[in-house]
RNA sequence: GCUACCGUGGCUCAGAUGGUAGAGCAGCUGAUUCGUAAUUAGCAGGUCGUCGGUUCGAGUCCGAUCGGUAGCUCCA
């Protein structure tokens, strides 16, 4: 006897031993059986042609997202049972599922390349066509490996002898069988639309130490349309990458002459970002900190009290000989800024202290994990070190958190995702008790902010617990930015304190908080969220006066001394062209006023703005002046 | 760092099977002074990333190196 309860709480008593197909077909309808690709029983997945069983069942259609996902595992399959049959020397591995489709790597003498693409793909098609069904067999272990030493598949049988159960389980369609939990499809043919992407190099089992394998990229979809959505979010992402807009709006610059992953910023660049750390800098003192400015490097001696030569001599470059001293660039700020905390002795009367520096940092990534400003090797830290007590730590963490929000959102990121991180299994400095006390602030904190957050439990780093803000862009990727990070082992390492009301010496608690992260990285997904549209306040240009003829100079000079005088970014442009080749190229820049000026505007009475995009609307002039300055986010920063 | 791919004038790109470089845009000079996304004529600009090799001869083949792209890995 079965006792099965439905999502809607019906509860059906069977005593057939039929498949979940027949049940289906029976007890809920027709249609549903035609589009269920798999059974939730009690939040586990299983193939529509297993038994039916007791419990708590769900029907996983094709709509949903783990239907999608089982759609996309077996067209790994599919693409594997493909590939092999193109390619028989081909030794397959693992195929998952990914958020975006999935993958497949191969061990082949082939070097896969696009032109691939099509053969595979059409033999993938036959196969689909075929409406081939995917058949599970539990076998032995001792069974599946004799059937994949048979077929030379070395890398399933490293991966059956890493199991721990006595059975496995194995799929099949055709010809083509694949060590797999599953589930999958029913068949083949409800793989409705797929598409082979990239490829790129792969360790197995993602160690460097062990053979590079081949990985194929490639989606599946529900419908042609979902995978042309895809498709156009991609080719979107691309238009918006900041190296491409980078170059086309002279925003930076990297140089061969110059190393690997170290930015050049060019004028326009820097506008913008002159604007970032004006803003910045005001808004911080405003918050109550203040700036402090330390060097890029210091002795050894310092690198060996704070740790990082024991734990992070990876990521530093090697030393320099000053006078037979050994100093080095650094990676980080807070050795300088707490050498900056221990001049004095504090009393607690004096705290919280809030020290923040834009602070520049040299760290050594591996040359493939460079990546336009996302990825650098020397980049500037908003960086800031609270120093406090425990009792005013919920506050601090508090004060911290809106202050992030406000920072983010005057940059337009308006949907942020938080993640609190704990204290990790083992290896971490300090009493269980004062990570206790600490993480309970942070969760307090959390849960006021009234902002959706998540917990990773164990995530948090050996020296303390963590906030990640994390942000949406306009095309909904997500960047982590804001990090708030409890430190419980540098105080103690470099013995700070300060003089409590008892009288006697504590330890203080020390923060660590960046807001955008780094400034050239913040700067490339701000390029990437506005497509290099500036908002007005962070343009580098933001109106360009366009004479229409040699007689109208004198106007644009008087339009321009005026702007000038209100601290607004104006180009004049005079060069003997038409008009329409001006607004051509200013538009291209992405200039957010352009103003024609001609005979009409002489006088200038009204000035004609034309806005990105091509609305035109009129203005007097002063009446301009005060809608550019309103949309300067309060202030003029340049 | 590893694997694959790529590297031609400021930019975007052409240059089958090796025979000694081409376009558009940008730039410069001239004509044109023309009102909301490219006026026109001419000129100039490249030791084809770099170094080495094969060859009578290499942008084209081979090797090394530098740089880039995708992915892997890393990110106390």
């Amino acid at each position: 006897m079965f006792e099965i309860t439905l999502p809607d709480g019906k509860h059906i008593d069977s005593n057939l031993n039929e498949s979940w197909l027949d049940f289906i077909k029976r007890e809920i309808g027709a249609g549903l059986a035609k589009s269920a690709v798999a059974v939730s029983i009690n939040d586990r997945l299983v193939d529509v042609s297993e038994p039916v069983q007791s419990g708590e069942m769900k029907v996983v259609t094709l709509k949903s997202p783990e239907g999608l996902n089982i759609v996309r595992h077996s067209a790994a399959h599919i693409m594997a049972d493909a590939v092999t049959q193109i390619f028989p020397d081909t030794k397959v591995t693992i195929g998952p599922s990914i958020e975006t489709g999935f993958y497949y790597d191969f061990d082949s003498p082939h070097r896969f390349s696009e032109s691939d693409f099509e053969t595979i793909e059409k033999k993938m098609a036959e196969i689909i066509k075929a409406n081939i069904p995917f058949k599970r067999k539990v076998v032995s272990k001792e069974e599946a490996i004799e059937l994949f030493s048979k077929m030379g598949e070395t890398y399933k049988i490293e991966l059956i002898e890493e199991i721990n159960e006595p059975t496995v389980s194995l799929y099949f369609h055709g010809d083509f069988v694949d060590l797999c939990r599953g589930p999958h499809l029913p068949d083949t043919g409800f793989v409705k639309t797929f598409k082979l992407l990239s490829v790129a190099g792969a360790y197995w089992r993602g160690d460097e130490k062990n053979k590079m394998l081949q990985r194929l990229y490639a989606t599946a979809f529900n419908s042609k349309n979902d995978l042309e959505q895809y498709l156009k979010m991609v080719e979107e992402a691309k238009e918006r990458d900041h190296r491409k807009l980078g170059k086309e709006l002279d925003l930076f610059e990297f140089s061969e002459d110059i190393g690997q992953g170290l930015v050049l910023w060019t004028p326009n660049g820097g506008i913008v970002r002159t604007v970032i750390e004006n803003f910045w800098k005001k808004e911080h003192y405003r918050n109550g900190y203040e700036l402090i400015y330390t060097p890029h490097i210091g002795r050894s001696k310092l690198w060996e009290t704070s740790g990082h030569l024991d734990f992070y001599k990876e990521g530093m470059y090697s030393p320099m000989d000053i006078d037979g001293e050994d100093y080095y660039a650094k990676p980080m700020n807070c050795p300088f800024h707490i050498v900056l905390y221990k001049r004095k002795k504090w009393s607690y009367r004096e705290f919280p202290f809030r020290w923040a520096e834009l602070g520049t940092v040299y760290r050594y990534e591996k040359s493939g994990t460079l990546n336009g400003l996302k990825r650098v090797r020397g980049f500037t830290q908003d960086d800031a070190h609270l120093f406090c007590t425990m009792e005013q730590l919920e506050q601090e963490i508090t004060r911290v958190l809106n202050f992030s929000i406000y920072m983010l959102k005057s940059f337009d990121f308006s949907s942020y995702k938080l993640y609190l991180s704990t204290r990790p299994e083992s290896d971490f400095v300090g009493e269980v008790s004062v990570w206790d006390k600490a993480e309970e602030a942070l969760e307090a904190t959390l849960k006021k902010s009234g902002l959706e957050w998540e917990l990773n439990k164990g995530d948090g780093a050996f020296y303390g617990p963590k906030i990640d803000i994390l942000v949406t862009d306009s095309i909904g990727r997500e960047w982590q930015l804001s990090t708030i990070q409890v430190d419980f082992n540098l105080p103690e390492r470099f013995d700070l304190s300060y003089i409590g009301e008892d009288g006697q010496e504590h330890r203080p608690i020390m923060i660590h908080r960046a807001l955008l992260g780094s400034i050239e990285r913040f700067f490339g997904v701000l390029i990437e969220h506005f497509k290099g549209a500036f908002p007005v306040w962070l343009a580098p240009v933001q109106v360009a006066l366009l004479t229409v003829a040699d007689r109208h100079v004198e106007t644009a000079q008087k339009l321009e001394k005026k702007f000038l005088k209100k601290g607004i970014r104006v180009k004049i442009d005079d060069r003997n062209e038409k008009i329409g080749y001006k607004i051509r190229e200013w538009s291209m820049e992405k200039v957010p006023y352009i103003l024609v000026l001609g005979d009409a505007e002489a006088s200038l009475d009204k000035i004609p703005v034309r806005e990105r995009g091509g609305k035109q609307i009129s203005f007097e002039v002063d009446e301009f002046i005060e809608k550019i300055n309103n949309e300067n986010s309060g202030g003029v920063y340049f």
